[in-house]
DNA sequence: TAGATTGTTAATCGATTAACAATC
DNA sequence: TAGATTGTTAATCGATTAACAATC
């Protein structure tokens, strides 16, 4: 149990440190030091100290991490040792997309209930869940343990489903609507704004474009 | 011309200004003050004159901001004037689903291509992109100009994709591959970690659990 | 024990906020 | 002109890096 909520930017690191642990777990690689470490990674020996010692000491002097036990470790720190039910709110496109992403069950997120306002979507199965229609939403909620909503939906009904989700119990919001939704603070939101990912990419184009030019 | 690339902090902020500044525009709103602005995106005022700055003055004292002359004004730094192609390789679930979104369009990201190494899916038409083959990709990026690639793969295949790509002129690579790219220092990487961004979710789940529990 | 490497404190750096003079 | 609000400098805060004592 962590004795608080540690600050954005290391909560940030965690998953990275987490995926490169287990790629070092496929290599059979036992043991690492955080200067072994930081160079895989490309980051300081000493940020990824300071990072792990905000949740307690997972090294030794002398020896360095055991990589099976720190991806253990920072495994529970993110939750990933229990399962979370899953929620896919809009059966788009990208809704779709992600109910067929076989990985995040592997993770322990599983997708037990796909929702849309389209009839025509009605009863269409992906990988085991059918399409449900979102005024069967509040008594399925009431059902099953839910926790996760994922919000794949455009933006004009977005807030009003948000609200919808919040009222019934859930707990938190994968949002991947293009607009900032106003929940209570109790409830997470954890937001993927795809086009402003993509405006930051175009930024850094330009941004080189200009550097170049002038030389 | 900007001076100098600025940094990631105020390049993040950015797209969520013009966001907001475009739905004033929606709105018909005129003028916005700093402060006007503030509450409504939830930051500072001082935050939001500072971050402007770096860019040049783009406001008028006892006046506030020009609302469709700030819009358009980001816009430009963003380079959302320009059209920019784009080819996705990696026709999966989520390859498809981003051919398939149109507002990219509408921002000038012009989807030119979209490619895969799956016969099965050769030829199928996506919003008038026909699936190509992975040995075509080559000769295409010849004959077009195509400054950006958006990697929708698994993880195993990526990295040699990704040299690919670089070798044959692209300039940006937008990922979604669970791995960190290793490109040359004038490619542009902009990565999208769906799986971090679910984790993240988690351990706020998690760490309000574990706050509530004390109580 | 000697060597290695962590955990942790102190120093530095960068980003955010506050304050206010400039000016529309 | 008086009032409002920016642009910008200075102060604060937080995050990163460096250094080193603790210890395996």
């Amino acid at each position: 149990m962590e004795e608080k909520c540690i600050s954005k930017a290391v909560i940030k690191r965690l998953p990275r440190y987490y995926r490169y642990l287990g790629e070092l777990i496929e290599e059979g690689v036992e043991r690492i030091s955080s200067n072994e470490l930081s160079e895989k990674m490309r980051v300081t020996a000493s940020q990824i100290r300071q990072d792990l010692n905000n949740f307690g000491g997972f090294g030794q002097q002398g020896y360095g991490y055991n990589v099976p036990y720190l991806y253990e470790e920072i495994g529970k720190i993110l939750g990933l040792d229990k399962t979370h039910h899953m929620i896919i709110v809009g059966a788009g496109n990208l809704g779709q997309a992600l109910a067929n992403y076989v990985k995040f069950e592997k993770r322990g997120f599983k997708i037990v209930g796909i929702f849309d306002v389209n009839p025509v979507l009605k009863g269409i199965s992906i990988r085991g869940n059918e399409i449900r229609m979102m005024d069967e939403l509040p008594q399925f909620l009431k059902e099953q343990d839910v926790e996760i909503a994922t919000l794949t939906l455009p933006k004009n009904n977005a807030a009003e489903t948000a609200d919808l989700l919040v009222k019934n119990g859930i707990r938190a919001i994968w949002n991947f609507a293009h607009l900032d939704l106003d929940v209570p603070k109790d409830v997470i939101v954890e937001n993927v704004h795809l086009s402003e990912s993509l405006m930051r990419l175009s930024y850094n184009l330009n941004c080189y474009e200009n550097e170049h030019e002038k030389k």
